[in-house]
Formats: C-alpha cells, sequence, structure tokens
DNA sequence: CCTACCGATCGGTAGG
DNA sequence: CCTACCGATCGGTAGG
C-alpha cells in the first residue's frame, strides 16, 4: 500500500470516527462519511470492507490507545488511590481530547447488529481490567461492593463526554481528580 | 375515546416504551412496534401521530411519573443527605422496574431528529431540577464544583440500568443507597 | 385494522 | 474514484 493511500485511509477513519462520536452508529451513514471525505458513499469500499468492520476497528483502536496511556500513567506510582486519581485524568483526557480519533462515545451498544455488539462488548471488558485491578487494591471499608463500586466509578468516566463544556471552567485533568476525589471520600466515610 | 380504545393506546404505549429501552430510538421501527401489537405498522397511525411524537410522549411520561415519585419521597424528609438518599433509591426503583411504562433509558438523544431532541433536553433539565436543589442544600466542602458532583451523582444513577442484572446480589434499594454513600462520603473527606 | 402503495434512504456492488 | 444500480427497509398515507 503506497503512503498516499495509507494517508487517506487514515484521514477516512478519522472522519468517520467523528462522525460515529457525534451522531452514533446508525445516525451515521456511509454516505455523510463520503460526503465529508470528498467522495460517494460507494468509493469508501476501496478502504475498507464493511460498515461494521469500520466501526469495530474505529472502537479497537480507540479502545487500545486508551489502555496504553492510562497503563502507562499508572505504572509510575505505588499508592492505589494516586494510581486510580492518574488513570482516572488519564482516561478523561483521552476521552475529551477535541480532535483525537481516540475520541469514542461509542457506547451505542444498542444501536449496533448483535454479532457486532458481541465483539465491541468482548473488548471494552478487556479495557475494564486495568480498572477491576485498580479498585480491587483499594482498602475501602467492609460492606462496600467492589463491583458496584467500579460500575459507578466508570460510568462517571463516560459520563463526562456528554456534559463536557470544552469553554467551561474546568479542564479534563480536573474533572478527572475531581471523579477520583469522590470515589475516594466514599471510602474515607 | 371508549375505553377499549384507551386500552389499546395505552398497550401500543407500553410495547413501544419496552423496545424504544431495549434498541432505541432509530432501532426500533414503526413495523417492529406494530409486530409486538398483533397489527402492521401503518396501523398504529389511527392511534398516534408520528414516531416522533410517539416517543417524546413516552419520555415526558416516563419523566413526569419519575418526578412526581421522587419529589414525594423526599418531602417526608428533612435531613439533606437523607433527602438526597431518598431521591436515589425512589429513582432506581423507577428505572429498574420490571415492566412499568417508566422504564426510559431514553437517553438516546444523538440518535433522535433534531427538533425531537430540543424537546426532550428542556424536559430533562426540569426533571433535573429537583437534584439541583439536593445538591444545592448539601454541606460540600469548600472546593467542591456542585455542578460536577451534580452530574457525577446523575451519571451513576442513570447508568445503572446498563449493568444492573435483576438476579444479582442487589436490589435497586439496595443500589439507590450504595450510590448516595458513595457521593456522601465524598463531601466528608 | 388491512391492502397497497409512496418517496426516501440505507449498505453494498459491478463495471469501468 | 464515479456511474448506475440492487434489494431491503424506513416513516407515513389513501382508501376502504
Amino acid at each position: 500500500m503506497s503512503q498516499g493511500a495509507r494517508d487517506r485511509r487514515g484521514e477516512i477513519l478519522a472522519i468517520a470516527a467523528r462522525l460515529f462520536a457525534r451522531k452514533g452508529y446508525r445516525g451515521t451513514s456511509m454516505r455523510d462519511i463520503g460526503q465529508e471525505a470528498g467522495v460517494l458513499g460507494g468509493s469508501l469500499y476501496h478502504h475498507i470492507r464493511s460498515k461494521d468492520a469500520l466501526f469495530v476497528e474505529l472502537h479497537n483502536a480507540a479502545l487500545d490507545a486508551a489502555e496504553a496511556r492510562i497503563v502507562a500513567a499508572v505504572s509510575k506510582l505505588d499508592d492505589p488511590w494516586a494510581r486510580l486519581e492518574a488513570a482516572c485524568v488519564a482516561m478523561l483526557e483521552i476521552q475529551l481530547a477535541p480532535d483525537s480519533l481516540t475520541t469514542p462515545m461509542m457506547n451505542d451498544f444498542r444501536e449496533v447488529p448483535a454479532d457486532v455488539r458481541a465483539q465491541l462488548v468482548a473488548r471494552r471488558d478487556r479495557f475494564e481490567k486495568p480498572f477491576r485491578d485498580l479498585v480491587a487494591a483499594l482498602p475501602l471499608p467492609y460492606g462496600a461492593d467492589r463491583s458496584v463500586y467500579r460500575n459507578l466509578l466508570l460510568a462517571q468516566l463516560n459520563s463526562v463526554a456528554d456534559w463536557y463544556r470544552p469553554d467551561g471552567r474546568l479542564s479534563p485533568t480536573e474533572i478527572g481528580r475531581q471523579v477520583a476525589l469522590l470515589v475516594k471520600g466514599a471510602a474515607a466515610s
């Protein structure tokens, strides 16, 4: 594959990622993607196999990149709470970056065909493993349900992209710290 | 309108609510709704004006019922933390009830036409007012951002329907208490 | 509530 | 990368 073709494919992936993030899987047609790329919808099939495969590829690439950055951010630290905070900050810095291909918002699991959904769920479960480990290492009080705790933590992180305003008072980093602070306080009470 | 017709309409609304909750707005066709109701898709238009209007009606009815129950649950209490906990418990009991028309999961804002979305957002903003008031009354530590705090709280409540298992260890009531405990601990730290 | 249909849009393909 | 098209499906309607 030539350099130009590889770049072209990357452009198309970036465009598709942005549209999927903004309008969802079903709300984004191949013709929409083609229009932003300056070609007709059918022409995209020279670069991709199907809409499903495109979506799965983007989803996996986003989670790969996010997971690598989170693991790296955490590895330098020892204290369990510091590690959790670093993971929250890293995740939000990735998820709220304005232009990256990694911007997911791909929690559209209900919008997607069943066989695609199975792949997304499997990849997401692997993605959540670092968080399971982080939460497992926390000194939570007796009676706290670590499974519920982890789900509530991830729900907070995933929600931020829905209400975050780039021109707001708080940066992604600061919001990440607030999330960590919130779930940390719970353990201290 | 006759008694039979009113019941029939209610049946159709309940079916539509369940399908929208499970498959999303775009993932649910009028023909899908018709099939579960035992009629063809076109026949539904004797009872409703349009798919958009049906969705908005269901969404508003769900939020009306939820808001009324939450306000009632809270009104008997004085302590700000007890009021917050009661609101969390009431919200989850409603949202996780297996069969009610009130089961939303209608956070599909991205799936919906722009003019419909504007209506849903406006109604949701009103719905969140009790939570704004509840959070405003909390004795949070200096430096806590009440707006972020409220968003994170609502994110937790809205997420539960995605991972709750009816046969799991915790009941909706117990999960509601865990959410309240988590956000309360944050203030105590 | 059905039959029979409308115009629009979808993912995808053949052939150049 | 385009032209020209495919079969399927969509929300919705007329007329009974």
